[in-house]
RNA sequence: CGCGGGGUGGAGCAAUGGUAGCUCGUUGGGCUCAUAACCCAAAGGUUGCUGGUUCAAGUCCAGCCCCCGCAACCA
């Protein structure tokens, strides 16, 4: 049986489209998700909308909807927009479905049964346009901060987690598995947080309607970051289908904003500790993208539709440049300049021309067929080396002798071959950047590689291999193809629909199925096959036809 | 005020305390298979400031300056 994975993305909050941001997370996410899909995982995907909260409650009533129709709309919007964005999400939970409803109101009877709720008063300065409480410090001479009007002292009986329980628990688990807060920055900011003190929190409203009713007291509603949570339980059955729940909790990761890492990392431990529930292995509060180094806003009115993007560039390659600079961890910036940029340099003239110029020489010198490699006897049994496939290169002497009459044709292999356990590598560290970097260093020593062996030359030479009947110059091509292959395999994850693209200019079949590390071997490109050269991938941008009036 | 993240060649980013690298851009040259693409070379940095520790500091310590985020809609 294969090994469960079971990753997930912060749901998104209903009061708006999704912009750059939202895009960012679910790409990465996905990413993720489909490199473990072809490294043989059995891969559950949750992604969903929070559709609770009573801003959410307020948008819809100044759209004049009700709060569960406006909240369909929405659920719709997001799903486009993922699907828009090749996501490949198996699971989309919104926290008004029923089964969403049916888990929170169990995790909280849990959560009771265990002693860690109890009702108290809640009380302190209101704001009637927030809807939320401030300290006195907060207040500038007793105004709202944002709305300046002002705030009333409000008093609200509420039931409260015993969230001050949980510190010392925490501070072992984390203690024990230190790799549960990711990255590092998040885990110091967590730490101190934790450390300087936890307070129990109030888990229930009754100031508003919309939401899930506490059980046996409809009158409150669940607090909607205490419910939102729960959505990774509901996601995957809890409670009517355990047997799914038990196979895929706990999450192998929860991919998040780095805003939210205190209830990812605090909140939801807690309430799974209280609940009897094991923990998730890891939560990764990735950075946010700035653009133009100003902070995504909407006040700010600076959001960029991903769907623009999409529409006017591509899904992949939008896909590859978000993901292709940066790192994950940190913040990143991002402009439409760098899109075009990074469009025109590693896709059109790094990847694309790689492939366009290859299929145009093997259509000229080879009669438009993947060459035979020198002694294909040997290259099978190489394949049957791929326990080690960094040591495939070292084997057949034949490779020896080669490596001697032409030296450029070894390096390009020996990059080839160490592909596999540095991208992987790269993958586990969340390194999207460094892993693109490591397929594009085999792009760019491909286009070396051409210049450095001529195959025009060796072609209108007839120049055979060193001591062989062999003409050099199919070897050159063989390596070229072999690298475009492996190239359309790697960049799979980030770019799904471009892979397939390849593999059929490279005459394979449009169905072609493919799995790691088997197919990531050197030598797997059955020659003979006649290619099918077609547009190039990726045309390039004019500059001046991109910036907009 | 508090907490957190940063300040590295024109731009965006890297560097377990040990010759400061990468991508893009710029300039010059080369090639002709290719999407005016590709290859080579060069220019461009006293790593925010000031001290300190060390044989050795972008990296550690102290102080200061500046930018950004959280706290307060937004991953």
């Amino acid at each position: 049986m294969k090994e469960k994975y079971y990753i997930t993305t912060a749901i998104t909050y209903a009061n708006a489209k999704p912009h750059i941001g939202h895009a960012y997370e679910e790409i990465a996410t996905d990413v993720l998700a489909r490199w473990r899909r072809v490294t043989g995982y059995d891969v559950q995907f949750a992604t969903g909308s929070d559709e609770h909260s009573s801003n959410v409650e307020a948008r819809a009533r100044e759209l004049n909807q009700p709060p569960q129709e406006y909240c369909d709309r929405m659920a719709e919007v997001f799903q486009n927009t993922w699907q828009a964005l090749n996501v490949s999400y198996d699971q989309f939970i919104r926290t008004s479905d029923k089964r969403h409803h049916q888990a929170a109101k169990e995790i909280v009877r849990r959560v009771q049964a265990a002693g860690d709720i109890y009702p108290g008063h809640y009380e302190g300065w209101y704001c009637n346009s927030c809807e939320n409480y401030y300290i006195e410090t907060e207040l500038k001479d007793g105004l709202c901060p944002t709305h300046g009007i002002k705030a009333v002292w409000l008093s609200e009986e509420n039931y409260f987690f015993r969230l001050s329980r949980f510190a010392r628990p925490l501070l072992e688990h984390i203690a024990k598995h230190p790799e549960f807060i990711q990255p590092v920055s998040r885990y110091n900011e967590v730490m101190n947080i934790i450390n300087s003190g936890l307070k129990d929190i109030s888990i229930s409203r009754a100031s508003t309607q919309w939401g899930i009713p506490f059980p046996d007291d409809p009158e409150h509603i669940i607090y909607v970051w205490f419910e939102a949570l729960i959505n990774y339980l509901s996601a995957i059955g809890f409670p009517d289908d355990m047997e799914t729940f038990n196979r895929f909790w706990p999450a192998d990761i929860h991919v998040i904003g780095k805003d939210i890492s205190r209830f990812h990392c605090i909140i939801w431990p807690a309430m799974l500790m209280a609940a009897g529930l094991d923990l998730p292995k890891q939560v990764f509060g990735h950075g946010f993208i700035h653009l133009k180094g100003e902070k995504i806003s909407k006040t700010r009115g600076n959001v960029l539709d991903p769907l623009e993007l999409v529409r006017a560039y591509g899904v992949d390659p939008f896909r590859y440049v978000l993901l292709a600079s940066g790192n994950f961890a940190g913040d990143r910036d991002f402009s439409e300049e760098e899109m075009v940029e990074r469009y025109n340099s590693d896709l059109a003239n790094d990847m694309g021309n790689l492939l366009n110029r290859t299929l145009t020489m093997v259509e000229k010198y080879c009669e438009g067929r993947v060459p035979k490699p020198p002694e294909a006897k040997d290259l099978t049994v190489m394949s049957d080396l791929s326990m080690m496939p960094e040591l495939q290169w070292r084997m057949p002497e034949i490779w020896e002798e080669l490596e001697k009459s032409t030296p450029q044709d070894m390096t390009l292999r020996k990059t080839a071959v160490n592909l596999y356990s540095m991208f992987d590598q790269a993958m586990e560290k969340m390194d999207f950047s460094g892993a693109l970097a490591i397929v594009w260093n085999l792009v760019k020593q491909a286009n070396k590689y051409i210049e450095e062996s001529s195959p025009w030359s060796l072609f209108k030479q007839g120049k055979k291999i060193e001591g062989h009947d062999y003409d050099h110059v199919n070897l050159v091509m063989y390596n070229l193809l072999e690298v475009l292959r492996l190239v359309a395999l790697y960049i799979h994850p980030f770019m799904p629909g471009t892979t397939p693209r390849i593999l059929a200019q490279m005459g394979y079949a449009p169905e072609q199925k493919f799995e790691f590390p088997e197919d990531s071997y050197w030598g797997r490109l059955p020659s003979g096959q006649k290619i099918a050269k077609g547009e190039p991938l990726f045309p390039r941008i004019e500059r001046d036809k991109v910036l907009k009036p």
